[in-house]
DNA sequence: AAGTGAATTTAGGTATTACTTAAAAATGTT
DNA sequence: AACATTTTTAAGTAATACCTAAATTCACTT
């Protein structure tokens, strides 16, 4: 298994701001545009990017900026993903604009167990979009585990006509 | 409006915690039985009651425990029917059987808004019970909330037939 | 190429949460 | 009253997430 990734809320909203920057064509992001977002003083984000390079999530440079690395993509992906599918729960099944989704999932999203927002990917069919169509990120663990409880049902009923 | 009540989330792990054991019927909680249940030392409990009794959610005395106030026995309700509410959505819509349910309703019922927990529970008609269950404690504003959707619902339609 | 002004980083600090250990104090039990 | 146990206090640690002020680096202009 590969090496656990932890990452405190704010470092998580961090990779998916950068993230959502590098997808919008931004080569880096910066310091400034970090901190005017995030509405705090520019040295605490030069504290967070150090964090993430630390953790090679980010490839920092100095006075430069940042930009996400191979594995930084992938832990950005899965909190979005995480937030993506928390936003259909909310809008599908409990009928909240989006734009309170989006809000209400953001305070829950980095709580959440992966085991819990693939339980609500499965009960949606493994939604490839988001209420406001954004893509949703596969899981193949997600389907996998869809597969091991297709299994279980045939064994109990299995056993049943035993 | 009263004065905004802030717990963190351990503080509301404790209080919970106390109110379970008062409605077992235990008078007081001892410093030493919260700190075997958390597995921390007992000085961490200490400060902890006295945290929560600077809020005037417990009434602690040196060296004897603490019971629950009015206020304290309120929040710990409001705690309560969170965790509650959302093993029934756990349970109910994604198929958790009911301790799995239990583990992660803890993990993230802290960070839920009470939006969230009365969308859910109007959702499932304002239930009296959890899986396991325990008493679900109502609150008037989820209903209120409901009432008014209903009447921009009619306004709605008021409005289409004009 | 040097100077300047803006962006960025470093250094040092604060507050909060949640924990610890060790020593002091209170309790209750015989 | 003495002793063992429980509890509290005091002091300290580590992490998170901020801040200010000063130093550094960059980028642009002349």
């Amino acid at each position: 298994m590969s090496i656990e990734i932890t990452l405190t809320p704010k470092e998580g909203k961090y990779l998916t701001y950068i993230y959502r920057k590098q997808v919008e064509g931004d080569e880096r992001t910066t310091t400034t545009g970090l901190a005017r977002s995030f509405r705090v003083n520019p040295a605490t984000t030069t504290e967070i990017l150090q964090k993430l390079a630390k953790k090679n999530l980010v490839e920092y440079t100095r006075y430069y900026g940042a930009k996400l690395t191979e594995s930084g993509i992938v832990e950005a992906q899965k909190l979005l993903r995480k937030h993506r599918i928390l936003e259909i729960l909310l809008v599908e099944f409990l009928s909240y604009d989006s734009k309170k989704a989006c809000e209400e999932a953001s305070t829950i999203d980095h709580h959440c167990s992966e085991d819990l927002i693939n339980a609500i990917c499965r009960t949606y069919g493994h939604p490839k979009r988001c209420p406001c169509n954004k893509k949703i990120f596969s899981n193949s663990e997600c389907r996998r585990q869809e597969l091991t409880e297709k299994m279980l049902k045939k064994e109990t009923i299995g056993d049943l006509n035993d």
